[in-house]
Order: C-alpha cells, then structure tokens, then sequence
RNA sequence: GCGGUUGUAGCUCAGUUGGUUAGAGUAGGCGUUUGUGGUGCGCUUGGUCGUGGGUUCGAGUCCCAUCAUCCGCCCCA
C-alpha cells in the first residue's frame, strides 16, 4: 500500500536549514551582479529540442532530459521507426526538453530580442538546470547555475569587469579563492609555435587536465598525435615555470614572438591584468584550457584555495555565441559562479549562516481561549512594527509551546495568562538568558526593533 | 556509458560459521505534583532486514537478478 518515498535520482530537497544557507549566498551573488548593472533575466525550463540539441555535443545530446509528447505520443510511430534504434525513434516522441545550461537559451533570447536589448547587453540569469548525468559527489540532475554575461561588446574592459565581479563576491563571502586567468590565443600561439595548428583542441585537452596526471602522461599523449619531442621539451620548460604573472608573461613573450596570435593573447592577459588593483589572487596560468570549445579570447577559472573541491567558477570570451539562432558576429564574454559547489565548500568549511535566521523573533503562547485571542491582536501589532512573530496554535500545556520555541530557534516567548490580561503588561522571556520581564505593548516593541 | 562500494527503526549503526518472538544509541510520544524550554530520570510508539526470485527443514546472514546509494573514470558545474 504505502510505499518508501524518496526523491528522483539525483535530485535532493531543501529543507529549511538548507534554505538559509542556500539564500546567504543567492543573495551576495545577485546584489553584485546588480551592482555591476547586470539585469536579470529568466527563461523556461522547458526549451524545443531543436533549440538544445546540437549544442553541446554528442555527449550532451545524450545527457538531456526529454519530454515526452502528451496524449498519443505514439501516434505517427510506425514499427519501421523502431527498427531504426531508439534515436531515431526518440525524434518522433519528443519534441522538448529541459534545459541543459544557461548559455544557450540566453543565446536564443539574444538572438530574438536583438531589435529591444541595449547592446552591449548585461544579463544574469539564477536558475536550475538539469543533466540526465549519473549522480556523484557535488554532481546532480538538477542543480542551480549563476550565469553574469555581457554580449556586443569586444572591450577588454569587460573582461576586467568580471575579474572585479569575481573579486567582489568572494571578499564578501569571506571565502579564500584565487582566479587562473589565460587566453585561448595564447595557447593558439603555442601551437603555432609548435607547428601543430591542426591538433589544437586534442592540445588543450591534454593540457587541461596536467594537474591530475602529470607531464609524463601529457608529453606521451601529445608525442602520439604527432608533437615534436625538442619542442615539447621547450614547453615544459615554459609550462612549469614558477614565478610572477609578469614574470610568466616575459618569458612567453619570447617563446611566442613569431606568432602573431600568441602575442596577441598575451596582450590581452597584459591589459586585463593592468585593469587591477588588487592581484593577490589573480594568477597567469599557462596550463588553463578549460573544456568548452566555444572560448576563443580569455578564459577564468576560480578555485577555493582552503580546499581542494575543483573549480567553482568558470568563464570566458567566445564569438558567436548566436550564430547558430541567426545571429553572426556577436562576441560576449561570461561567468559562471558555481553556486552548488561554493555552498558545498562553504559549508564544510563553516562559513554558512545557522538556522536561528529563519525563525521569527518572538513566539506568543496563553492558557485559555481569552488569551489565544490577546495574543492573535498582539501578534498583529508587533507585525505592524515590522517585528516577526507567531502565535502557537494548539491550547495545550504551555510547556509545548516552550520546546517548540527552543526547537525552531526562537529568541523570545511572549506568555499572555490570566494575570498578564488583568494587568495588561506581557511576560517576555528570553530563551537565551532565560530571564524574564514584564512589559507593556510599547515596551515590547522598542525592546524587539 | 564503464568499474567498484553499501542498502537492517525517522537518523547513525550492531546482528558471531545460516537456527526460536531482529537489537542499541539518537530522534519522536507520554510522564517526572500541572504558568515555562534546553542537561537528568522513568515508560513508550516505530522495522514483511531495498525489491523480486533461488538454495535450505530453516535466510537479515548464502546465490542470482533488479533498484537505489556513495566512490573512481568519461564528461562536467
């Protein structure tokens, strides 16, 4: 009959413990994406598959989630669309799906309100995504992403801007992180300088993950496809080189003077870099690629420096982002703050609010019917002075009402008895100190603002 | 998509080479002379042992399947 509930595959609730944690930092990161002129937008989580499919790949083109048609899906199926594999069929019983990011439909929404938007365009958009990936440790179905984009605009300044963004929220959430900062041009130049132009995505790919497996297995992979032994030993040399950004910036200056691209992405790094004042925590990393092959100009990556947890924010400058909905030529440049995994590392590290900030300030409880109905008034005068407060609902043993203040983390019970009614004054206790006193309405409310 | 781990009370877990009515802590409920919570004490409600098969006189325990979980890989946030 009843059956164990659980939730959906990698999917979880938030309680409201979770709740308040979650908010804290929804919210820091939405007040500086204001604050920076970013404008909010939403789109649906549902978007055509025609929309979605394609875009990230085979890979991702599996990981959607799709909805089946309504009503007879079935109805233009013949049996010849089942002999030819569930691919095919799939395309005839599902039209939808859910969104599989944000960048896309942002691209979508650019490209069919390109007549109404002020370009250059500053958008955020907070909203859940969801991946038909298999569930891991701070990977889910459904998670939240938090997108800062600003499309028709090739100013470096931007770029900077969100290196400002970045800087921002992480000082006001007391979390210690540093950027990696690099240009896709750059490694472009390398692999000009390598003579390897054609293999530069089975380059970046290798690159990007030398901190998991070491040069050893880099250099193999790269001598495989092709890559010169001498030159890659030059490489080396640039890639492990330890020292300051302008440092890096000289030395590859000099590996990369015949390539006219390469100098340029190290320009760009030179420029972004000047844009800022504080640099502590912004690092020239030559060994960044970052996976998504849109990027083309620079691409960051934030890391949590108190705690090995991958990267938690992500972006870069990539062209035609719209091209693909009908709009050419309209460069942008993002970032994606990853809000699971901040929360994630935040949390182990004790850096989120507790519950008591939900809780409201002041719990009214009372003996009889004559009081429950003193209290409903009082509750509602409190109210009006922009105190936060409650009414227990039950007549039972006061005792109740005490555990449940204590248990949802109430600072205050207010006791309205027979005496308290005779005399007009109300018992004010304080869970904390566990004192008590006697006020009048007035009294009440300067002692709780 | 591939490899491994673990599923026993709401939660955290015991359960001895298969053997009677499956336990503990914690949480919940009630009480502790009733107008006062947190710590104490007493009593107490919760489990077709993830699900479905199989082996056996007998299965929480062994075998198979399946689902879920967590951890690696691929990929990603």
């Amino acid at each position: 009959m009843m059956q164990k509930p659980s939730n959906a595959r990698g999917t979880r609730d938030f309680g409201p413990k979770e709740m308040v944690k979650r908010n804290y930092v929804f919210s820091i990161i939405k007040k500086h994406f204001e604050r920076f002129g970013f404008q909010n937008i939403e789109t649906p989580s549902i978007e055509n598959l025609s929309t979605l499919m394609g875009k990230y790949g085979d890979e991702g083109d599996q990981l959607l989630f799709k909805i089946l048609n309504s009503g007879d899906f079935l109805k233009d199926v013949t049996p010849n669309d089942i002999d030819l594999g569930f691919k095919n069929f799939s395309q005839k019983i599902t039209e939808k799906g859910l969104r599989y990011d944000l960048t896309v439909p942002f691209a979508r929404f650019v490209s069919m309100n390109r007549s109404e938007l002020a370009f250059p365009f500053k958008r955020y958009q907070i909203q859940p995504v969801w991946r038909a990936d298999r569930p891991q440790k701070g990977r889910y179905r459904e998670f939240y992403q938090c997108d800062a984009d600003i499309v028709g605009s090739d100013s470096l300044i931007n770029e900077a801007e969100l290196v400002s963004l970045f800087q921002a929220i992480f000082s006001e959430l007391n979390l210690n992180v540093q950027l990696l900062i690099n240009s896709r041009k750059v490694l472009t130049g390398i692999v000009d300088v390598l003579g390897m132009m054609d293999k530069f995505s089975s380059f970046a790919i290798a690159l990007d993950k030398l901190d998991k497996v070491g040069w050893d297995v880099v250099q193999n992979e790269l001598l495989a496809q092709g890559f010169e032994t001498d030159k890659l030993n030059k490489l080396k040399v640039i890639i492990e080189f330890e020292g300051t950004n302008d440092q890096k910036i000289i030395n590859l200056k000099s590996f990369l003077a015949q390539s006219e691209i390469g100098m340029a992405g190290l320009k760009e790094i030179e420029d972004v870099l000047s844009f800022s004042a504080d640099q502590s925590n912004l690092i020239f990393d030559v060994k960044l690629a970052r996976g998504l092959s849109y990027y083309t100009g620079l691409i960051f990556e934030g890391k949590a420096v108190d705690l090995a947890f991958g990267s938690i924010v992500g972006g870069g400058r990539y062209d035609n982002l719209t091209s693909s909905f009908g709009l050419p030529n309209m460069s942008g440049v993002g970032i994606s703050f990853g809000i699971e995994r901040i929360i994630d590392v935040m949390d182990t590290l004790n850096l989120l609010p507790s519950v008591n900030s939900s809780a409201c300030q002041v719990l009214f409880t009372y003996f009889d019917l004559e009081g429950q109905l003193k209290c409903i008034g009082l509750a509602n005068s409190l109210r009006s002075n922009g105190i936060s407060c409650e009414v227990y609902p039950d007549l039972t043993k006061i005792k109740k009402s005490f555990e449940y203040a204590d248990k949802k983390g109430i600072r205050f019970v207010a006791v309205i008895g027979s005496e308290e009614i005779k005399s007009g004054l109300i018992s004010l206790k304080d869970m904390i100190s566990g004192t008590q006193e006697e006020l009048n309405l007035s009294e009440l409310v300067q002692r709780l603002s």
